[in-house]
Parts: structure tokens; sequence; C-alpha cells
DNA sequence: ATTTTAGTTTCATTATTTGAGACTAAATGA
DNA sequence: TCATTTAGTCTCAAATAATGAAACTAAAAT
């Protein structure tokens, strides 16, 4: 009756996914008493999203412990998910190509809603963290990826997207206001590339460029990141023609992919 | 009243569910019509669903062509799954060494629902592929990995995923009956490793061993694989003493973790 | 032995889902 | 051009499933 409002729109389907948001937003295995605390349902009803999440694979539960996490299906799912992941899949090639002329990290990353979601990763030196970027979400303001995308949009969806960020600030360095944030953001139009001067983490520092297609509408972007131990900004920038490359060949391969959403 | 069977049990988000496993069959993104097709739910029904799984990200739907495929949030949802999933996250540093020490491909798997789950992978010599495994699923009874659990699990367990097993032909060498899996496993039991002979794709070998915890309880997998261009059976099973650190170290990190079911 | 806490079940009420059928828009064909 | 098929969308009364206050159980904690 009343325009409600709590989160989500949807009915059951949409109830129980913020409840897989709940506990996946854990981290950690959780028990139902502390889904409890977090989410808004009475307690019958969060009891059976639970269950009915479990039984079908969503979630997995311990019953030892009794807790539940994220379950194996959404694994399987999002498998695919990637495989056919517009971007991801087209790029991958260029991806790896990067990945063995440069030593350092080089990220993809794609938006939505307003925060940087990555969508593959190489890491040159390091075989660690595998399977740990893609799916991850990070800031748009304090990230190269993420100024890198934003600075290519149209004036409206620029602002549409500003609107959405928070402005923590998470080093020293980190812009933390609109102002700031659309001041560099025309520099970094201006030169073609974005760079991350610590702004999102102490000592790490990247270059980034945007996807285009050939009608100038940003898809996505890619970074190479370092350590401030590790190089310089002399020698990082060294790595810009690569990257512009990289980008251009992916633009290129996804000239008639369209991306959707902001 | 009478006993209802189709697939899936659950209520609504049970359905939801079942599209989402439709769509991500198709492998490649699909119109309203085709999911129809394969799935058992009345025209105006699915479409709700299917709307409602895009509302919620679940499914990404491409509005230029129409087309639906699994969405972005499953990305986000399985990274943490994958963070949080225990036994990845406990072998990591190990698989990690062991991909620093040989140069082949590697993989953890685990059982579920009677197939292998990958859920890592290295890959020594190309850095291709990254995340092309990690959520896919594949045959017991004709991989190493797979064949390295079954043969470790308890005579029940070993018969209902035995039950479990389609048994296609993938290769000449592909053991297609019941029994013929059941001597090699015996084989398997007594060497403490398995080997996949082109059983699941011609030209691909591998070692495995089971992940198993103090109690003898089986955790996982973990295998080496290579060509028959690039390797001899001699030269791959002098790695079997590197797998056995391996596994074994995981399964005295994974003591206390009891693996979610079969 | 008593109280508290965490998890589970019940069941009448309520809200959502359901799906046959109707409708629209666009593509196909004669 | 106009009929015809096809793909997608909408409607609404009927059927069903979700809801949640309250009660219950089991296991800790006091």
């Amino acid at each position: 009756m009343t325009a409600e409002s709590p989160s989500q729109k949807g009915g059951t389907v949409g109830k129980a996914m913020e409840v897989l948001d709940c506990v996946a937003r854990f981290g950690q295995p959780v028990r139902f008493s502390q889904i409890l605390e977090v989410s808004h349902f009475p307690k019958p009803t969060l009891y059976r999203l639970v269950r009915t999440l479990a039984d079908l694979g969503m979630l997995d539960h311990d019953a030892d412990k009794d807790t539940y996490m994220p379950g194996r299906r959404l694994l399987k799912l999002a498998h695919v998910a990637w495989a056919q992941f517009s971007l991801a899949s087209i790029a991958r090639p260029h991806i790896d190509r990067l990945g063995q002329q440069v030593s350092e990290t080089i990220h993809l990353a794609q938006l939505d809603q307003g925060q940087v979601l990555y969508v593959d990763k190489r890491n040159g030196r390091d075989p660690v963290e595998m399977y740990s970027q893609a799916g991850k979400v990070g800031p748009t303001y304090c990230t190269g990826v993420g100024k890198a995308m934003l600075a290519f949009l149209t004036p409206e969806e620029q602002e549409r997207v500003i609107a959405l960020q928070s402005f923590h600030r998470f080093t020293p360095h980190t812009l933390v206001t609109p102002e700031a944030l659309r001041a560099r953001l025309e520099t970094i139009r201006a030169q073609g590339y974005a760079l991350d001067e610590e702004e999102h983490e102490t000592g790490i520092i990247c270059i980034a460029m945007p996807v285009l297609n050939g009608s100038g509408r940003v898809l996505g972007s890619v970074s190479i990141t370092d350590t401030v131990l590790r190089t310089t900004w002399a020698a990082l920038k060294e790595k810009l023609p690569l990257l512009r490359e990289t980008v251009e060949r992916i633009g290129h391969d996804a000239q008639d992919w369209h991306y959707p959403g902001i």
C-alpha cells in the first residue's frame, strides 16, 4: 500500500538474494543468529529463507559448527558467468599478452552500480592470489581503473556515478570531495590515462587506461600496478605504450559489444 | 498430493535457481524463447522469473539483443564463496608451492554431488586460461582427481557416488562400467595415487592423489597434468613425491575441517 | 535446579505467485 | 500490400506459498 523501501525490490526471490548478500558480507562462516542480527527479517522468515538457500546449494551449511557460508553452487554459476562475461572473454588474449610483456600486476575492471568490479587479474611476478580478484569490488573514486573509466563517461553518467561515491579517506592522498575528483578527472581525460598515487592503499601505485569502443563509449579499464618499493613513476610510465596498445586492441575486438548499464 | 518429481525441491526461490541453471547451461547469451524451450515452466511464469532475476542482477540482460546470461552479482557472491571456501583457502599456500616446484598444470578438486568440482588451478607453463577452471565441474569416473577421491571413500560412499556416474565414453581409454571402475579403484587405493591415462581427453595424462585428514576422510584431491607430447609417464611419476608432500601438508592443515557432504 | 540463549516448529492469516488467455509489435511471407 | 506467424508482454481471478506471533525444544550458562 504505502511506499515500501527497505533496500531491495522483488518478492521472495529478492529476499532470498538479500540473505545471500548478508551472509557474503560477513566474509566468514556465520551462525543463524548472526544473520538474524544484521537482517531485518523476522526470525522464522529468515530461518526458512536460510534453509531454503542451503537446500538449494546457494549456501553451504556446516552441520558440525552449524554455520552457513556462500555455497558451491554459486561457484559453478559464476564460472559460467565469467566465461561468457563479454568483456572478460574478449579481453582475455590481450590481457594475457600484456601479462607476458610486463612483470607487474594487471587488472581488468568494469563499472557496476558505481563501483569498480574487477573481472580479471594477472599476477606477473608472484603466482599467488589467483582467484582473489575477479568478482571483487572496489571504490571508483580512488583507484586507477575507476578514475580511468569515470573520466571518459558522458557528463551525465559521470555525475550519476560521482553521486554514488562515499569518499572515504583511505590514505592521506585520497581525493575526498567531488570537486577534487572532478578536477582530477579533467586531467585524466586530457592526458588519456589515470594514475593511482597511493590513493587507495599506501605504497601501491598504478597506471590505468580506459577501454573505449569505436564510439568512445567506456567499456572497462586496464591497470598496471606495483609498489613504491619495487618501482618508480618513471619506470611505471614507460609501460604506458603497452597499456595503450592493450586497451586499443580490446576496444577494437569489443567493437559491437555494448556494456550493460553503469 | 502425488509424489512430484521434476528436478528441484523448493518453492519460488528453487524455481528461480532452476532458471539460473537453465541459462547457465547454455553457455552463451540466450533469448527468452530459448529458455522457454528447455524449461518446464509456463510462459508467463518463466517470464516473471527471468525478469525478477534480471532485476536482481542474478541475470544480466542485454537490452539490445534482448538476451540473458548469468549476472555479475553471481561473480561477486562467488568471489566470497571461493575466498572462504575452506579447502581452497587452506590449500592455497601449498598449491602455490607445488606450482613453483613443477611446471605442469595443477588442479585442486573436491567432490560435489558425485561430480568433480575444481576449486583451484595453477598453470605453470602458460599463463593462459587462468579463471577457466575454478567452479568448473567434471566427471568423477574418468579423471585423475575424481578417481583419487573415489578410491578413498568408504565403501558405502563409493557406491553412492558410482551410482551417480553416467559412464560416457569420452575416449577409447575411458572406463565405462562400474566393474572396471571398481577394479581400478582398488589398484589406486593400493598404490596411493591415481592416473588419468587419457580417459577423459585424448593426449592428456595426469597423476593425482587424495587429500585426507587425520582420520582418513577424503577432503579433496590434487593432480599434476600434462600432455603426452610434452612429457612421459616416467617423467610425470617423478613428481609423485612432491604431490604426496603437498596433499599431506594440506591434509594436515585441514585437520579439523570436515568436508560438507559428498 | 533455574534461567538464558539458539534453533526449530506450528498454523491461521496474508500476500504472492500462478498461468490460461488475451494482447502487441515486429518479422516473415504470399 | 496485407495476411500470418513469431516473440515478447500483460491481465486478473484462482491457487498457492510465504508470513510471523507465539509456542516449543535442546542445550548452555548461572
